[in-house]
Formats: C-alpha cells, structure tokens, sequence
DNA sequence: CTTCAGCACTCCGCCCGGAAGAGTGCTAAT
DNA sequence: ATTAGCACTCTTCCGGGCGGAGTGCTGAAG
C-alpha cells in the first residue's frame, strides 16, 4: 500500500478511529477523539480530517449525524501498520503451553489450537490438519475383514497412521503378501514417490497373471495407498463467542452454518493461506469468498514442519478484534508447531 | 404413569394443547382448540378443562391473560402416549440411506449420523462413539519414532485402528520383539481379556531381568494396549439450527458454549441411554442435569452391534420438537447401526 | 493559511399514552 | 353439564414528542 492520500494527522486520527471502535463498538464522533488525541486537537479541526478520510473511502457514517466506522480499507490500512513486534501476555503464553505441552501429532495439535485459538481471540478457532504426502513410509499393513472388506492401515515415520476400509475381496495370504512386498521395496520413500513408482512398475509389468501385482493393482486402485487424501480434518471452536457478536439473528445463522461446512473452510483457508507466505496473513473483506462473513477477517497461517505444510490454523472473528493479540498469537503457535513437531522426526 | 388425574377429555384437550403449541409456538387459547376440535367444544367448555389441567401442573399461563402453555409433565405425558408405531418419510428415508450407505466404520458412521440427525429433526444431532473394549484384538504394531517416542497401533478384529505416540524410550527390535509375542499369544483375544492377562503374566513372572517382559511393561504402562480408553469421540452437528430458536442472545450463547464441551455431552448421554434400555429414549428437562438446557429434550438410543453397546445417537432439541418424526428417526437409525456394522465382523 | 468557536440542522433512540386484541374467569341461562 | 355473555387483565403495537449526539459550515483569530 505505498503512496496513500493520508498525511501524517490523517494516518494518526484513522488509527485512532479504528481503535476506539474496536474497542468501543460505537460509531466514533469528533469529540470524541478531541479528547484522547493527545495533541488536543479541537473537535472541529479533527471534523475536517475525518470528511477527507470519508471522502477517501477509509471512513463511513451509519447515518447523517453519526460519527464514522472504518471501511474494510481502513482495517487493511491499520492492520498493514501495526508493528510487527508485540508480545504474548503471560497468562496467554502459559495457556497456550499448558494446552500444547507434549504433543506429538498433528491431529492432537490441531484440536487443541482450535481450541485454545479460541480462548484467546474470544472468537471462533480454525485449524486443518492436511495430511503431509511427503512424509516417509514406514510400515503398510492389510487385514482381511470380511468377504468383502479389506481394512488397510498406514504408518508414516512422522507417526502419522491413517486407516480405511476398502470393500475388495482377497485372501489374507494375498494381503500379507502384498504388504511384505511393500513394506521391504518402499520403507523410508515418501508417499508420493511410492505411489508413482508402484503405478509405473503396475503399468509396466503388466503381467496381469502375477498374483502379487494383481492384488497390488487392486489395494491402488482402492485407495489403500493413500496417506493424505480426503484426510483433511478440520477443527472448529468457539462458535459460541459468535452470539455474543452484535449480527442480528439471521446473520448469526448464516454465520453459524457456513461453520459447519468444514469443505468451504478448507479451501477458505486454502486460498489465502498459501504454502509460500511465512508470516500471518490477515485477510479482510472475508464476504467476497463467502457472502455469510461479512464484517468477519481472517487471521492465519500456514502451520509447517521444516519447510512442508502440514495444515493451516487460523482466527475468524469480527473486523472488532483485537488484531494485534491474534496476530501475535497466531504466529506464536505456527512457530511452536514447527518446533514441536520436528522433534518428532528423525 | 397410571392413573392420572385425566379424565378422557382432558386427555384430548392436553394433547391438543400440545400439538398446536408445538406447531405455533405461541400459547394456545380456548378460543383455538374450540375451532379444532371435532367434538365442537365451545371455548367455554375448555376453559374449564384448561383450568384444571393448570392446577394438576401440566399446565402454566406466561401471564393472566394469555393462553396456555404445556409443561415438562405434559411433553412427558404427550411422549407417553405417542403411537409408537410411525413411518419415516420417504424422504428422510432416502437421506439417511444416502449418507449411510456403505459405511464400515464406527468413527465415520457417527460422524455422518450427527449430520443426517441434525437435518432430520432441524435441532442438533449428536453422537458419540465408544470405543469397544469386547472387540477382538487383530494385530499390534510399535514402531520408534525418536529417541523418546514410540507409535503404538492397535487394530481390532472389529476394523478399528488406535494410534497413539508414548513417550518411551526402546529400540526398534525391543519394539518388534514386544509386537511378536504380543500378536503370536493374543490374536483373537477381547481386548479386555489381553490386558488382563498381560497384567497377570507381568505380575507374576516378576522376572524384572527379562528383557522382552520389560519393554511389554513399559509399553503397557504407557496405555499402549488400550483400545477404548478416551478414545471417545463426539459429533455435534446442527448447532446452526439452534440460532432459529427463540431462546434469547444470553441463553443461546450457553447453549452454544454448552455443546462444545464435549465431555459434559459425553456423560449426558452416558447417563440417559443405558444399555440395558433397548429402545429410543426421551427426556424432557434436560435442566436438571445442565442447567443452560431449559427447554432443551433429548432424543436418543444407544448404538450397539449385537449386544456391545458402541456408541450412543441423540438428538438435542427444543421441547417444541417433532417427538414423533425424531423418534422414529433415531430408532430407525440405531437399527441400522447394527444392521451396517454386523456385516463388517466375521 | 490553519485552527477553532459557534450555530443551525439532522437523525436516531427513548419514553409515554392510548387503543386494539387476545384470553381469562365468573355468572347466569339453557 | 354446557355455553353465551360480560367485565377484567395484560401484552403488543403505534404515533408523537423530546433529548442527545454529531455533523457541516461560517466567520473570526492566531
């Protein structure tokens, strides 16, 4: 955002602005801000700068005579010049910790940041957990359930297992046969690797008489092999703290629903949380994507181990929060999820 | 409930009262009932019926002037009496087919249901999955994953996998070692029985220099062989529907807060739907136990294979609920949980 | 040229009183 | 036993008037 038609007053009453009615909730009026602007600025010079800040888009009224409310572009304009250096209060810090200590997996993680993500930003949590592709094999193992249901199970070294019935029909001979095929070619190769290469060595050979490829043919086909697949979970927490939010009922459902519909969060989160932006990423104007969040923001980011993502989590709440607290513990928990999930692997 | 003080009539008029009050929301006056009523009652008449139904408490009046209102002992009465004999519309039929068909799996059969429950009764549908600790043990897997961590799998005969990660400190052969013996002696055993027996044999062999007894202690120790144990996960659906009633902000943000801990809803429904009890249970007053569910009912059944008892479905719902239609739907639901998962075993 | 006091004006939110409506309980008649 | 009639109660809805908050503009002062 370079060159704003803002001078140095108008970027200090816009922030201002914005404050106080984050704070307050109620639109702000000139006497107002007279009285907490430190400079001591009169009522009716602060008057002026506020109509050339309505003019430029950064300011609306409700109605004629009442103050003014930011627009989404003066959200964007105060968020873009928070400084980036704040810090966690102390209970936070210890809550987070207290929530998070010793954990060991994703799945575990992302369910108490949800949560935890919640408490701290008062409103609504959302984490995703995406199921890494990238991570090593370490163990396959097929057991025969009935005629008609296999029931495979796949362990990655990260410690990742991820189960699922399959309705195929082959002996548990076969099944064991095909797992300790697997198991000794593909240990330590990454998923993806492992799928490619069994579907070119399936394609290739194709000796379709092969018993062993043939039930090998049949557990890919089936999906047996796929560690992350649908296996997006995704945690949402604190939709209670919407009540207390000032949309009028209907918007409140609407809202409510939409956080039931965990596909739309995924790719919600997925389109503005991309792999290559580190930091937090504040997304405001959530309405565009999904009309039912109007006057809500986004505030997430992607949670990675190394340098490959593992999920997102992310704060939904009103455009009245408290930016710079969510932000901060945002980034603080993205960090400590790195940090504790390395030590998992090798 | 034998013999109330009801006579025929009063018993009409009270169901009466209940219907058009479940229907409209609004108080039921004489004037209304006369107009429905087949009998042709004049409102008169009925007035004086109200009057007693209000002093043997099924009764209540908001205010002076305004109709009548059911009480818990009305909706308790009005449940009792219900036909238990209903149909499912065919569409709510084809819905629930459509969601459940071909599910396997316990995790993802509740999961699924909470939805279709919470369409079904336009309320909130919820359900928990126990893990069963009657199911026959298939096959453990351990497996190091750093220094102090160990990845435990367990897989029932049932279909069912439990990971968890211990904090242990054991090598790779100590681990294949433990598997071996483990799966070689306890294949086909209760997971109940297998604790057991390992806690006996440890106990008894005392023998502290056995290397492969000492890693089976400690893994066992870790909660590495428990397939229950928390292992309770709970599926609240629908809490968007709960912004339609007509609770107030207040009410309905506890309402809200109320359904995200899961643990209260864990030994709620724990509490109501017994074993032992076959059939679908009501229970009006959900107050007594959770002081934010006044004018909140409980619909549910326990979902059991055979005789073990896996889970429970509920619905949670105004008292203004379709008894009838959410009554039926659960019923059937829980038939069908038996039906769907008894295939899956041998 | 900037700042600011003063002023007329607008618009919302609140309170009040009155009227309409719904329902009751009682009494007296059938 | 049933019911028409009636007096009474209580809520809800509507319109008007008033106070408050805030604005934009103008003209004076630094």
């Amino acid at each position: 955002m370079p060159d704003l038609p803002i001078d140095n007053r108008g970027r200090e009453i816009l922030t201002a602005v914005v404050e106080t009615f984050i704070s307050t909730g109620e639109p702000v009026g000139s006497r107002t801000l007279s009285r907490s602007n430190r400079e001591g600025l009169s009522p009716a010079s602060i008057r002026n700068v506020m109509a050339d800040l309505t003019d430029a888009g950064f300011l609306e009224q409700p109605h004629t005579s009442a103050g003014r409310i930011p627009t989404a572009a003066a959200y964007r304009y105060y968020v873009e010049q928070l400084s980036g250096t704040a810090h966690l209060s102390l209970t936070n810090e210890a809550m987070i910790h207290d929530s998070l200590q010793g954990i060991t997996d994703v799945q575990e993680f992302m369910e108490r940041t949800s949560h935890v993500l919640s408490l701290i930003s008062h409103s609504v949590g959302v984490t995703v957990a995406t199921g890494g592709s990238k991570s090593a094999l370490e163990h396959v193992y097929f057991s025969r359930l009935t005629d008609q249901k296999v029931l495979a199970v796949v362990v990655t070294r990260s410690g990742l297992v991820r189960d699922r019935v399959l309705r195929l029909n082959l002996s548990q001979d076969d099944l064991e046969l095909a797992a300790r095929y697997i198991n000794e070619n593909f240990r330590g190769w990454t998923m993806e690797a492992m799928r490619a290469e069994i579907a070119r060595r399936l394609d290739q050979e194709r000796s379709e008489y092969d018993r062993l490829m043939n039930s090998i043919q049949q557990l890919y086909a089936g999906g047996a092999l796929a560690a992350e697949g649908p296996a997006q979970t995704v945690y949402v927490e604190g939709a209670s703290n919407l009540a207390a939010s000032e949309e009028d009922r209907q918007r409140l459902q609407e809202l409510l629903k939409t956080l039931e519909e965990k596909q739309k969060l995924v790719s919600l989160l997925g389109a503005y949380l991309d792999a290559k932006q580190e930091a937090v990423r504040v997304v405001i104007g959530l309405d565009e994507a999904l009309p039912s969040m109007r006057n809500f923001v986004l505030i997430g980011a992607p949670a990675r181990v190394g340098d490959e993502v593992r999920g997102s989590l992310a704060v939904i709440g009103p455009t009245r929060i408290d930016y710079q607290h969510t932000m901060t513990a945002v980034s603080y928990i993205a960090r400590l999820f790195d940090k504790l999930l390395n030590e998992t692997r090798e």
